[in-house]
Formats: C-alpha cells, sequence, structure tokens
DNA sequence: TAGATTGTTAATCGATTAACAATC
DNA sequence: TAGATTGTTAATCGATTAACAATC
C-alpha cells in the first residue's frame, strides 16, 4: 500500500519540521533529524521519502527548500481548501474559531444550522441556514466537511452532504456512518478516547497496588 | 500484545452496542450480531472476547446482561472519573460544555485559565485560575486531563499537570509531548486531520481527471 | 581511500482474517 | 444426529524495523 493514511499524516508532519528548519536557517537535512523532529526513526523517514519519491544525496542528505517544494506538490499545497462545519453547537462553533488551521492549507467557508438563531451571515465564518447546504456546496465546490451535528441526524445530514458533492468528512458524531466507498470518514469520539486514556491509567493504577502488596 | 488501543476501544463500542440491543429488549446476541453493530467481523469479535476472557455459550451466543456486568467490571464503568480542561479557550469551552460525555463513566470537574476574565466559580463546570491547578488536581485526586492550551505552552503547562498527579492526556495542541514512560497521550491534530482527508479526496480527484482524459 | 549517509531488499512484529476443531 | 456457533490455532497482511549494498 503506497499511501496508507499514517505514511501521509507523517508527510504533512515533516514539511511542518522542514518550514521551522528553514525559518531557522537551515538548508540541509539529515534522515535523522527529520527522525528526531517528528519522533520516527531514521529509516522510517527514507522509507516515507522513497515510497513518495523524495530523493536526497548519498552523504549529503537532503536540500530542505527542494523538500518542501516537492512536498507542496505532492500535498497540493498550493492553493485553500474550503471547509464547511455542519452543526453549529459546541463543538462546530469551536471550530469555525479555531486558529490552528490558518497556517495551513485549509479554511472554513461557512457554518450551516437548522436553528434560525444561529443564522449570522455578516460574521467572518457566516453561519447559514442549512436549507442553503446544498446549493453552498455545489457553488463553491466543496469537497469536505465537518460533521459536528447529534448523533440522531447524523446520518441523513450526511446523505444530504453526499448529495450535493462532499467527498469526506471528519465526523464528531459518535456513530458510525454509512458510506459509499470512495469517501473518506475520520471518526473523531472524544468521549471514546478519554474512556481508552482512563483505562490504561487505571489498568497501571491496578497493577501498581497489586505489585504493592505483593512486596 | 493483549489489550493494543484498538482492542480495548472496540471493548468499549461493544458495551455500548449492548446497552442499545438490551434496550429494545434482546436477552442474547451472536458474535455476528455484535460485528454488525460495531462494523466489524464476527471473527474478530470472538477474538477481542476471548483476548479479555468474555466466554459465551457454544451454539447459544452471549448473554447480554452477563456480558454488560463483565464489560463494566473490565472497563470500571463503576464509579465516575473526574476529568479537567486546562485552556479554555475555543477548544476548551467546547468541551466544557459537552453533551457527549453524560452517557459515559467521565465528567468534566473544572476548567483552568490563566486569563482571569474566564474565571468562574459558580458555573456548572467552573472554570478557575491556573495557580490552582495543582491543587485541585491533588485534592481530588484528577488522573486524566484535556490540554486545549496553545502550542507554546503545551509542554509547560503539561510539566505541571504531571507534577500534580496526572497520569494521562487528551491532547489537542498540535505538538510532540515529552512524557514519562508510563503516561498515556491521545493526541488529536484536527488540522492534520483536515489535510490528510483532503489528500485522499483530491488523490481520487486526480486520478478521475486522469482517467477521464485516457477515455 | 575511509567514512557517512542514502535507499532498497529482507526480516520482524502486531493485528486481522481464515481455517477448523470442539461442543451444545 | 445434524447444524450452528464458539473459541483457538495457523495463515495472511500491512507496517515498521533491521541489514546491507550503493555511492558521494
Amino acid at each position: 500500500m503506497k499511501t496508507s493514511k499514517s505514511s501521509v499524516t507523517r508527510l504533512y508532519s515533516y514539511r511542518e519540521a522542514l518550514l521551522r528548519l528553514k525559518y531557522l536557517g537551515f538548508v540541509k537535512v539529515f534522515s535523522e533529524n527529520m527522525a528526531d523532529a517528528i519522533g520516527a526513526t531514521a529509516v522510517q523517514v527514507r522509507k516515507d521519502f522513497s515510497l513518495f519519491g523524495l530523493v536526497g544525496n548519498k552523504r549529503g542528505g537532503y536540500q530542505i527548500d527542494e523538500l518542501i517544494q516537492k512536498l507542496d506538490a505532492l500535498l497540493g499545497k498550493d492553493k485553500k481548501y474550503p471547509v464547511i462545519v455542519v452543526g453549529s453547537g459546541n463543538i462546530g462553533r469551536a471550530l469555525m474559531n479555531y486558529k490552528g488551521f490558518l497556517a495551513s492549507d485549509l479554511h472554513i467557508a461557512a457554518a450551516f444550522d437548522t436553528d434560525e438563531q444561529k443564522v449570522n451571515r455578516s460574521a467572518e465564518v457566516p453561519t447559514l441556514p442549512f436549507g442553503e447546504l446544498k446549493d453552498f456546496i455545489k457553488k463553491n465546490k466543496i469537497k469536505v466537511g465537518i460533521l459536528a451535528v447529534p448523533e440522531l441526524v447524523a446520518q441523513q445530514v450526511l446523505d444530504q452532504m453526499m448529495a450535493a458533492g462532499i467527498k469526506g468528512v471528519l465526523n464528531f458524531a459518535p456513530v458510525r456512518l454509512n458510506t459509499p466507498e470512495k469517501f473518506v470518514v475520520h471518526n473523531v469520539n472524544l468521549g471514546r478516547e478519554l474512556e481508552t486514556i482512563l483505562y490504561f491509567v487505571n489498568a497501571w493504577d491496578r497493577q501498581e497496588q497489586h505489585e504493592t502488596h505483593k512486596a
């Protein structure tokens, strides 16, 4: 598998690290440096690079400028991609105002909500009535959305987004969504994440107590 | 590896599905049903169950009540676990008010912020000054926190949380955190998630155009 | 040339899936 | 008994890591 999710994610990390190094005045890097920067191993870095056709110089490492340029082309960093938020509850509103996207190649074009009270066309990121969703997606050729609606309506809202042309979503509703073959869904289940953390922390606690008793 | 992150996550999913089935009046399930419910395969379910010592009846499937009970014991569902939010920016505030936690065994005990303006001791989930963080963690024996502070201060804030006794965090800052061996970090990098979705969606688009040209 | 570093091929590892024996 | 389902052992798969040849 050429382009697994994790290898692509690492490419973005490499790029970010390279920009930092460039900013600090560096001109070239070795695979070892890249590895340190993103918390991987040098072999992993070279493997990833070779997978995506990024070549360096035997003994001389990689030219930072050249590498960034190639990554930009590979990752489509040349243009800004508009993304929409559907549902302006707690999570939806947080993402509308999230500053972390500014540095990247994506920006939130608009949010949608069924609650007319939340509509606000003049805000920096406007909130529009849900009825305008389809037209907006089509008119602005939106490909990716953030699904931040209640669990119970998630599937039916997604269906409408798909019908209008959306090809991928970041889903915050704790349900398994039904999607066609060529559609990307990344699920973020915050409760589940916390529970899993809790599980391992508690497991260690129990283990420790056990060991203490034995001692 | 007995308890990988993913197998534990699936246990929580099984439990959730079982509660739904029970609510609908079902008394027993087969591995096939469980698989459908969480989007896995029957073999996967039986493998997970055997890994955690959950046994059924040859030919008779699994008793729902019994299974839930065992999962509760396994996952520590007997008590409520307090969790804190550090940083009350966009993400932090959204999580403070997130309803999705109500159904689970965790609740947000308090939030912390350096901005005195945001302090509010009388809210349902109080926001306290950052200076009270250590005492609060120690007094309430908090083990898990949500780190929703700016990237630049994430590590130093985490260091203070660790010093006070925190053993695991859900990290929203887009940085690699330095932690000791027995410490759990789950990273949620929202920008990265969206970028990766965008990558695959664009990759398909390019591919399609390519194929159209050939045709 | 000797040393350092890349890039590829092979080995390992963990997780998922397949095959099948056990048994209700 | 025959059929259905569990539970385990073996095979497969993908991703990471190790080994090493190429070469600047």
